[in-house]
DNA sequence: GGGCGGTTCTGCTACCAGCAGAAGCGGCAA
DNA sequence: TTGCCGCTTCTGCTGGTAGCAGAACCGCCC
């Protein structure tokens, strides 16, 4: 039941349609945590941090920053590049499972007139 | 003071094997907005936010907030999944690039120096 | 020279990351 | 029932820093 907390937001900031980055990526190293069956306790010892701390990373309270990440990815023996493609990856999923959630949202971004293509960057 | 910190990091700062995550999402989102021929005044006002803070956010020196994440994705015109799915693929390249640079120095400390400090020792 | 785009410096304030300690809670097994 | 386990959540605290304004400065190009 705590799947989402979305309508939990108080009012101020402007509703999301869209997932933000921190409940993603907390959303993402909890799977991955349960995924090898480690405890919270076992990834914050990994990763010098409280497990409290660890616990709020992963339920997307707070915004951990750069270092906490990369510790904590360590800790969970993943590296950035993975981590970043399993997020996107589930934003996709629930942005897509979300769209008979009324509510009247689609679009996300507004396309500034260019459709975009943000295009193949081979660059 | 000519502290060049590219992200080539020189003396002193521990090289991390791997880029910090706000320094590959400084990188993609210059990139997008090079791409889409914005200036930075041009992204700062959609976004709501300060040009001197959107040109460090793209150079990696501060750590935006999810929030803000949110905000210049939107006004570049790109979603979550899109943004960090080119990041991956540029925190990808880059690792695969910096292999002969060998650096050699310890670790630890951090960027802006936090004294004392449990703080993490990734991987 | 002068404008433009970007970077960087100096503040400054408010906010929050991150911790410790401890209590609460649901589940499970003895 | 009792107790343990794993997790969540509350209180409280401190240091750091996000994020801003203002302004100077650096290349570059006209």
């Amino acid at each position: 039941m705590a799947e989402i907390l979305d309508f939990n937001r108080k009012p101020g900031p402007a509703p999301r349609p869209e997932p933000l980055w921190r409940e993603a990526l907390g959303r993402k190293l909890r799977e991955t945590r349960e995924e090898r069956g480690d405890r919270l306790v076992d990834v914050a010892e990994r990763a010098g941090i409280s497990v409290q701390y660890l616990s709020e990373i992963e339920r997307g309270r707070k915004e951990p920053s750069s270092e906490m990440i990369a510790a904590v990815a360590g800790a969970l023996g993943v590296d950035l590049a993975d981590l970043l493609i399993g997020i996107a990856g589930q934003v996709r999923n629930l942005r897509s499972a979300s769209s008979f959630r009324a509510g009247g949202h689609f679009q996300t971004s507004r396309p500034t007139g260019r459709p975009s293509g943000p295009v193949a960057m081979a660059a």
